[in-house]
DNA sequence: TTTAGAAACAAACGCTTGTTTGTTTAATGC
DNA sequence: GCATTAAACAAACAAGCGTTTGTTTCTAAA
């Protein structure tokens, strides 16, 4: 054989990205292999490298790209003059629920870093951090006006962007709990820490308006 | 060449661990080949096979090992009868500490699971599992009395674990802030969270006597 | 001092890997 | 209907992998 019946380059192309995705998330980059990728797309090996440069770079494809819609996604659902208070629950829910969508994606980009060429690690790192700062940011904010126990923001940053994440590794939309349930309770978590005055003399500062 | 001068067994295991671990922390277990972890010991690629039956097989002894010292160390660390909040500091200020000495043990812990045999990822699953339900016993207590808002206990000890895991990713010595002060913040975090009250009325229920 | 065993080397094994090359077939514009 | 291009195949490449084998050198007990 040679060209196949009905095949068209722009949907071949999206199913190699989408068994990529799912090879690399399932067994890690190094661990695949690129005929197990042609096999999973039903195709030879060789002729991968009609829409791949290299392996490398189709993982640097993958992170960069996820990295990179995940930050304008939050951009867009994000409220940057509303309460602190309520873009933090916000952050949260967006956080969850975009992992959740995209729990593959996620597992590699958090795995598969020090997969990446020095340089192609260097831009993914940055893209992290400009994700992370608008957490920061969002944090700072609310201990600037009094609603959050002042604290390291970028420990606190890091702390929260870990459990967030984590998340990721363990759903499954099989539990008994729903996405709801989840995103409910690690509002809860988070917002509780970043108030909560653990020992002894509470400082409650009551929500002023109420939407959500 | 054959024998080295000088050269005995046991220090010859102990520096392929060492240098095992260090490489798999780095580059990932599929990435770190036989012949570089010779290397770096300074030996022949075939030699390692004196000291491992294969590498598989190192793999598991590295995690296995981990994971049981981990939770040896806890129970002798733990005072199962104390008050559950003060465990709960208790569990925060040894899970970041032991990790702090352990990052690599706990890098690979975190990231190798899926390059194990099912076999052995059910043994290293299980030995999590008991880990953790270590925590989830604690926030049960706190919650029956009293001290933690209710809230599902599997959920919560995934997120807590998480967070606190989440340090040995970023976490360097060479930071500004030392361990104590990082373990400060997330004592408080982590207990916040868990006896916060976030949208207005608090429930404060002071703490009884007072070691630690 | 001799000898048994421990600790390493040197060299190769079969296999798999990412990648390249040349060819063949299907779709498409004139 | 024909030429061109797109999309795939088939086959091989060199390099690197985990692992095995047989041998050599050092150590320590007799």
């Amino acid at each position: 054989m040679a060209r196949t019946r009905g095949s068209v380059g722009a949907e071949t192309e999206k199913a190699i990205r989408k068994a990529a995705v799912e090879l690399i998330a399932k067994h890690g980059f190094e661990a695949m292999t690129l005929r197990d990728l042609a096999e999973h797309v039903g195709l030879q090996p060789g002729s991968i490298y009609r829409y791949i440069a290299t392996k490398d770079q189709l993982l640097v494809d993958i992170m960069a790209e996820h990295m990179e819609t995940l930050i304008a996604a939050w951009r867009a659902a994000d409220r940057p003059d509303a309460d602190p208070r309520l873009r933090l629950e916000g952050f949260v829910d967006f956080h969850i629920r975009y992992h959740f969508q995209r729990q593959k994606e996620v597992v590699i980009a958090n795995l598969e870093l020090r997969s990446l060429t020095p340089d192609a690690r260097r831009a993914c790192v940055a893209l992290r951090k400009t994700y992370e700062s608008e957490l920061r940011g969002i944090l700072e904010a609310g201990i600037v006006q009094g609603f959050f126990t002042p604290t390291d923001s970028g420990i606190a940053t890091n702390a929260i962007i870990s459990m967030l994440t984590g998340v990721c590794f363990w759903y499954s939309p099989k539990g008994k709990l729903s996405a709801d349930d989840i995103i409910a309770i690690h509002k809860r978590l988070v917002l509780g820490g970043l108030s909560g005055t653990p020992r002894g003399e509470a400082k409650i500062i009551p929500l002023a308006a109420g939407r959500n």
